[in-house]
DNA sequence: CTTCGATTACTCGTAGGCGAGTATACGTCG
DNA sequence: CGACGTATACTCGCCTACGAGTAATCGAAG
């Protein structure tokens, strides 16, 4: 078993990419990652930055490599990524692309409460979801199309994947709209009225039984 | 814009939801919740358990409402839902149903720095996660046919849904690895000599400047 | 030349997440 | 009938995340 990482966020990895090419000081790892659009990608919040790079350096994966004051601003570190820091990026970089991970979205998790409300007032909402994902995907593939010249395929494959699955999701929720248009959906009388005493029907009960043996 | 919630974890809601049906005390909610298998869809950790109903009950979406104890067992608290839970938690099922999330996977990060790699790496990694993906989907698969006789469909929905987006990801990955396998990936070379050298070659150097004026 | 706003660069406080530990009851095997 | 494993039901405390605040610098306007 891959031991855990030590610093486990992975706005770390980003660090660690950007301060591969050069030394550079925490405030300007932000901006180059900001710059290049990597805050689609993963989280970049201000507060976690400089956490990380201090666990960073406390780990030895980065070293300051020059405390210097330019001007007179306040004192910026400049941090320089070690031997073992290049390793652990390279690392878990692999680990992130041969492991596929459970990572249950918010859609998920809605989905699997959605029983809670009422059939009627589920279609609207899943309407209103490819509606926006609609606008999303068509902006999404604007942004690409005015990228792919300049920037190389290499540096868009995460955009591409992003608007892949983003179009996968219309379509899924595109099928269940139909369905539930077309009432081939099973139950949704059952449906309704558990919704309206709020109490599962007597042969639901056993569902708080179901195992999963597959794990 | 919709208010922060007052209790943000999505551990949050599903403790809502399983105590609507009738009052619990903590520790049962959680075995309720894994019996239905909401592990699978919702991060359940023990130790956010009691801090998170602490919260429901701070803002007033649970209230205790015995304290007493069965035989000698350590006094458990049950809790009941308040008029306001019940209205959060639909209100929640909402957003979520009808909001498409950015919400980046571990898999999109790692494409994101994957040029840190060499070319002729990254292939067998891509290769090994599409052999983990198909592995699972066969699985999953066998796991929800298995439980459409006895379990309605509406309770199958997230199952169904996570599924789906599994199998998109694969026949991505796919095209991508038949991509490479071809040599159609345009400038592999590039790439190959960006990794061994480190350097961004000079073309890309402007990538930094790449800004994205979508937002 | 000084005032004001924007940008740069960071610090700090705190709330929340979560694993590891703990304590009690219950079954069961000798 | 007592000793020991296992399931139940939590508590504690560290550590991380991160937003809000701060301080310095720069540029441009008055």
């Amino acid at each position: 078993m891959a031991r855990r990482r030590p610093v486990s966020n992975l706005l770390a990895l980003a660090v660690l990419t950007v301060v591969v090419q050069r030394p550079m000081h925490p405030y300007e790892m932000a901006s180059v990652l900001r710059a290049r659009g990597k805050d689609q990608d993963m989280p970049i919040k201000w507060g976690s930055l400089y956490t990380v790079v201090r666990n960073l350096e406390k780990h030895g994966l980065l070293e300051a490599v020059e405390s210097g004051r330019q001007g007179a601003r306040p004192e910026r570190t400049v941090y320089r990524v070690t031997d073992v820091g290049r390793d652990e990026a390279a690392d878990w970089t692999r680990e992130l692309l041969a492991t596929p991970g459970r990572e249950p979205t918010s859609f998920e998790a809605g989905l699997s409460v959605m029983a809670g409300l009422a059939p009627g007032e589920v279609v609207p909402l899943l309407r209103r979801r490819l509606e926006l994902l609609e606008e999303q995907i068509a902006a999404d593939r604007r942004a690409l199309d005015s990228e792919r010249d300049g920037v190389p395929r290499l540096f868009l494959v995460e955009s591409e994947y992003a608007l892949a699955m983003r179009e996968a999701q219309a379509a899924w929720v595109r099928s269940l709209l139909a369905e539930l248009d077309a009432g081939t959906f099973p139950e949704l009388a059952a449906w309704e009225s558990f919704h309206r005493t709020g109490e599962i029907p007597p042969h639901v009960a056993d569902l708080a039984e179901r195992g999963r043996p597959a794990d």
